[in-house]
DNA sequence: TCTTGTGAACAAATTCACAGCG
DNA sequence: CGCTGTGAATTTGTTCACAAGA
């Protein structure tokens, strides 16, 4: 548990996922390779980060796909709620939390914040949404945990500050920008910008570049 | 431009932008331990990175910022307009595409597609909405390089399979599944439910795990 | 004295390849 | 057999550390 690599947590969080779909399909059992096309790696990847969890059981005709959905499960801890604060209720916040909420839950926005006062008070989706001063407070008291930020690139800094500050650990960046925060701080990185462009580079400098694996 | 990786591309295109803002605020020149802490990386790393473009130009108290961004901007061929199809015009899609808009151009959306009737014709931003089956002479047509895909998962795969039989080589795919096309598309994932679970996972692990550089 | 470019060392991630088990 | 788990090899990515330029 000490050092689990970054692109195997995605990966196991991709192969949980597939096998939730599996079971809803009634399959009992998948093997590696299996695992390995669905998700675009190889079976020895599969292998290789599956041993980061406890079900090393293995029988013979591959895993069965209840357990190691469970053992999975118990690894990711997803039994902690997961509860987040979105602040920045614009255009890409508000598709934000449509988005998720059509979603398998296992995370909850609790809270969202934005400094237009137009938007305080009951604003997207019937959530409540406060005034970014009021952050630390209602981020402590509801327990949050992972923070989404969906702000202006030149806000985006101080609101990451802000949101570690109030002791979130977890946050997800949309705005284009690197945040400095505390190294105990893991912060995701989403920018829609840099991945489109990084599609059309690869597109044109198609030398059968094999396109990234999944993340 | 024979191997360039993955990793590569993404921070020249961060150091592009950067070096976009820094001219726009007069500065002149920058030294790559700049580069590197905006951008949250090691100076060494930025000079690694810089090799792989033609400014090898290196004066002596850092490196020029219009030269240098001009020759990123030459080497990630940003003169080639990139053209873009958004397929899936639902709340991801448009706020796509209103966040899209409002950025510096060097991509626009050329076209959006859907299957409800309901959103063809003018939708979104006054741009037109075909039919999913007019796919194939609109990419042709309006000479579209890159797609965007915010299908639901179900629908993503085909969708990818017929943006890339239309000729697309550069896709970024919103849906939570992996896209399986010849391997000379190249596709970006963009996930958020996994950046947020991967989140959520390390800042509970947090044993002063660092957070993933930048993407 | 700074700062770059880069060979060489190092670290991380992936794949190979094979022993072991049912 | 076909499948897993895993040491060992390999490949990929990052950092070190230093020669050279101004």
């Amino acid at each position: 548990m000490a050092g689990i690599s970054d692109r195997t947590v995605g990966r196991l969080i991709r192969y949980h996922r597939l096998l939730d779909a599996l079971a809803e399909r009634g399959v009992s059992t998948v093997r590696s390779h299996e695992l390995a096309q669905m998700v675009g790696a190889t079976a020895a990847q599969v292998r290789r980060d599956l041993m980061a969890v406890e079900y090393s059981g293995r029988p013979m005709r591959g895993y069965g796909v209840t357990e190691l959905m469970a053992s999975l499960h118990g690894f990711l801890d997803e039994e902690a709620g997961k509860r987040a604060a979105l602040v920045g209720v614009g255009n890409l916040g508000r598709a934000i939390i449509a988005y998720l909420s059509g979603r398998r839950p296992g995370l909850s926005i609790e809270a969202t914040f934005d400094t237009d006062p137009a938007k305080f008070g009951a604003s997207s989706d019937e959530r409540v949404c406060f005034p970014l001063s009021q952050l630390a407070p209602v981020v402590r008291e509801r327990r949050i945990n992972v923070g989404i930020i969906t702000v202006p690139a030149a806000a985006a800094q101080s609101v990451g500050q802000a949101l570690a500050d109030a002791g979130v650990r977890g946050i997800v960046n949309f705005a284009p920008v690197s945040l400095h925060v505390a190294p105990d701080v893991h912060v995701e990185y989403i920018d829609m910008t840099i991945s489109l462009e990084k599609a059309a580079f690869f597109a044109s400098h198609a030398h059968t570049q094999h396109g990234t694996g999944p993340h």
